[in-house]
DNA sequence: AATGAATGAGTTTTCATTCAT
DNA sequence: AATGAATGAAAACTCATTCAT
C-alpha cells in the first residue's frame, strides 16, 4: 500500500517479503497452532493478499517448514555469540543460559519450541530436523561447559547428558509457558524471581560443597 | 462387544460410552493437536460411528472441554494419595514428585499439559480453569512439603513460591517431550537415568550444607 | 409411562395414539414447516419416545399424509352440519362463510391451509388430493348458495366459479395469518372487525340494489 | 479497485453477483422452502460453486434474509410508481390494487408474501421487519385511497383499517396460490376472469348506492 | 509481482431411520 | 407396544489452492 520515494524502498520490500511473511506466520502458528491458522489471517497479518503467499511458498505446510527453518537458523545465529568467551565453567555455564533466555526464551523465539512441540508428530520430518539441529547443537554446548566443570572439580560427578536436559527443561518450559498461559495470567512478572531461584537451585545442585552461595 | 454376566450389557456401554469416547479423543488430540483431529478418526478408534459422538457431545468443542475436565479428574484423583504420609521432608518432597511421574507424567494423563499448553490460547476459559484446579492446587501440593523442610532447616531458604514451579518444570517437560518427539528419537531408554540425575540435582541443590549425598 | 388402574385407559390410549401423534405433528408442522420440524420434537411433544412414530408411520412423509388426512376429514366432517340449514341465500351464503371460520379457520384445523400451501410442491400428489377433496368439494358448496342468490335475483349477475375463490380468500388468508405473522403481531383482537368489515364488503358487492344494508 | 472505463468483465461480474445468488435462492426458497432448499441446489441454479455462496453471505440465515430484504426492496421501488397519480379515487384504488398485482403478484416478487407466510415463525425478527416495513406501508397507501373515496361521498362508511385487509387479500392470497397449487392446476387461465370478478365485488361493496356498475 | 474471486474437497453437524432390548 | 442408543447418509460450512486479471 506505501511503496514509494525511493527506489530502494520497493527493493528492500521485495527481499524482505518472505521474512515478513514468515514472522506473521510464526505468530499466529504458535498462538492457535498449524491446523487452526488460516492463510488469510497470516496474509492479512503480514498486511498481503492470500495469493501472494503462494508466489513464495508452495503450500501452508510448505510455509511451516520456512517458519521452523527461519527460526533455526535466527536461534543459531543468536546462540554463536555464546561460545568459549569465558574460561570459567561456572560463568560460562551461567552465561549460556542467561544467553539462552535473554536472546530466544524471551524473545519471539521462544515461540519455535512450543509450536515444535506441538506439531512435532504432523511433522515427523521436521521435527528430526529440529531434534538434531537444535536440541543436539544445544546440548553438545551446554555438555561442553558440564564437562570443564567437571573436570576441574567445580561441579560435582553428574551424567553429562542428562544434566544437560534437565538443566534446559525450566528454561524452555517457562518460555513455552510465556506463550500459551502467559497472556492469560499477568504472571509474566515474576519471571525474574523465577529465574534466580532456578540458577540458585542448579548452580548449588552442581557445584561441589567447597562453595556455598553460588546463586545470587 | 463384551457382553457376559451381570450388567446389562447395554446399560454398562451406556454409562461407560463417555469416557470411551473421552480416552480416544485425548489420544488423538495429544497426537495431532485439537484442530488436527478429525471427529471421524476419534469414532474409528472409539469404535463408535460420528454420529454417536454427538449424542454425548455437543460439539467438537464440548468435546475437548469433557477430555481436560475428565483428565483433570483424574489427575486429581491420581494425586490425592500422595498428601502427608511422610513426615521428613526430603522423603515427603521425593515422593510426591516421583508420585507425579509415575501415576501423571508417564501415563496417558501425561498428554493432558502438552494438549493443554498448545490448545491455552484457543481455550481461554479452559486453560483459566486448568490454571486454577491443576497448576494452583499442585504447585500449593509442593509448597507444603518445601516450606516444611525449610522450617526444620533442611532447605535452604528458597523462594517458596518460585521454587515450585522451578523444580516441577523438568518433570512436566519430560512428559511433555514423551508426547511429542519421543515417538520419533527412540529415547525413552533413559528417562531412567534422566530422573536419577534430576533428583540428585534438585536435592542437592534444596538440601543445607548439612548432609552431603542426598540424592542416590 | 403412565398405565394404571383401569383397564380402558390404556385401550383408549392405544386407539387415540395415532391422533395424539398426529395432533402434535401438525401443530409443528404448521409453525416450522415440514422440513424444519423434527421427529424428536413431534415425539417429545406427543410424550412417547422418538421409535413410537414408526410403530404408527412407516416414514415422516408418511406421517405428513396422514395429518393433511386426518385434517381433511376433520374438516369435511366440521363442513358437512352447514348444508341446506337456510332457505334464504344471504343466511345461507353468511353460515357456510361464517361456519367455515368457527369451526376451521379459527380452530387448530386452520393451520392445514397454511400447511399445504407452504408444502404443496414438496408434495404433488397430497396438494392434488386436498385440492379435489376440499378446495373443490368447498367451492361446490358455496357455489350452490351463489346460485340460488343468483337465481333468485338476490345476487347480481357474477361469475359462479370465480366468485366462490374471490369470498373465501379473505377468510383463508386470515387463517393462514394467524398461524404465521399472528403469534408475533399481537393483531388477534381485531379479527372481529375484520369479519364485520369483510361481511359488510362482500355481501354489499353481492346484492343486487334492492336492499342497502346488508352486513351488520 | 476501479481501474478503466466501463465494465472489466470480472468487475461486473462481482458486483451483480449477489443478485444472482438471491434470485436462485428466492426462486428456491418459494417452490421449496426454506429448510427444504439446498445450498447446493442454490449454488448450481445460479452456476456458481457452494463456497461462493459464503463469499456473499456468511450463512443459510443470511442468505435468507437477504432475500427477503432485496425482495422488500424491490416491491418498494415498484410500489412507488403508483402514488397519488390519480385524483379520482376509484381510479386510484383500481390502479393501486391492479398495479400490486401487475408489478408484484404477478412476478417473481409474488414469491415473497408466500415465502414469508411459511417462515414467519421460524425468523421472528425476519417477519416483524416485512409486516412493518411492507404490511404497515401497504396498508397506509391503500387507507388514504379509501379515505378519500369515504370523504367525497364515493365510498360507504367502512373501517378504513380493516377495509384494506380485507381488499388486499384476494389477490395476496391468488399470488401465493401461483406459488403453491399453481403449477400443478393449469389455472392460471383464469386468472383474468378471477380478477374481474374481485374488483366487480369490491367496488360494488365499497360505492355508496349511487353507480350501479363500477366493475367492469 | 500481486490480487482476490472462485473452487471443491474435506470437515463438522444434523436427523430420519433402524433395531436390540 | 415401547424405548432410546446407534447409525450413516446428507446437509451446512470451511479453507487451502488456483487462476484470470
Amino acid at each position: 500500500m506505501s511503496d514509494s520515494i525511493r527506489p530502494p524502498a520497493r527493493q528492500r520490500r521485495k527481499e524482505a517479503r518472505p521474512q515478513e511473511l514468515t514472522a506473521a506466520a510464526l505468530s499466529l502458528f504458535v498462538e492457535k497452532g498449524f491446523a487452526a491458522t488460516r492463510l488469510d489471517d497470516i496474509a492479512e497479518r503480514a498486511g498481503v493478499s492470500k495469493g501472494t503467499l503462494y508466489l513464495y511458498f508452495e503450500s501452508k505446510d510448505a510455509l511451516f517448514k520456512a517458519v521452523i527453518q527461519e527460526g533455526i537458523v535466527s536461534a543459531l545465529h543468536a546462540g554463536e555469540a555464546l561460545f568459549d568467551e569465558y574460561d570459567d565453567p561456572l560463568d560460562l555455564l551461567r552465561t549460556i543460559l542467561q544467553g539462552w533466555w535473554d536472546r530466544i526464551g524471551n524473545t519471539e523465539l521462544g515461540g519455535i519450541p512450543k509450536l515444535m512441540m506441538s506439531e512435532a508428530r504432523n511433522f515427523p520430518d521436521v521435527a528430526a530436523y529440529y531434534q538434531q539441529e537444535v536440541l543436539q547443537r544445544g546440548t553438545a554446548l551446554l555438555r561442553k561447559a558440564v564437562m570443564r566443570g567437571i573436570e576441574r572439580g567445580v561441579f560435582r560427578q553428574v551424567d553429562a547428558d542428562a544434566i544437560c536436559s534437565v538443566l534446559i527443561a525450566p528454561l524452555v518450559y517457562r518460555a513455552m509457558w510465556r506463550q500459551s498461559f502467559g497472556p492469560a495470567c499477568g504472571q509474566e512478572t515474576d519471571t525474574a524471581q523465577y529465574l534466580r531461584t532456578y540458577f540458585d537451585l542448579i548452580l548449588n545442585g552442581l557445584l561441589t560443597g567447597v562453595s556455598g552461595g553460588a546463586a545470587r
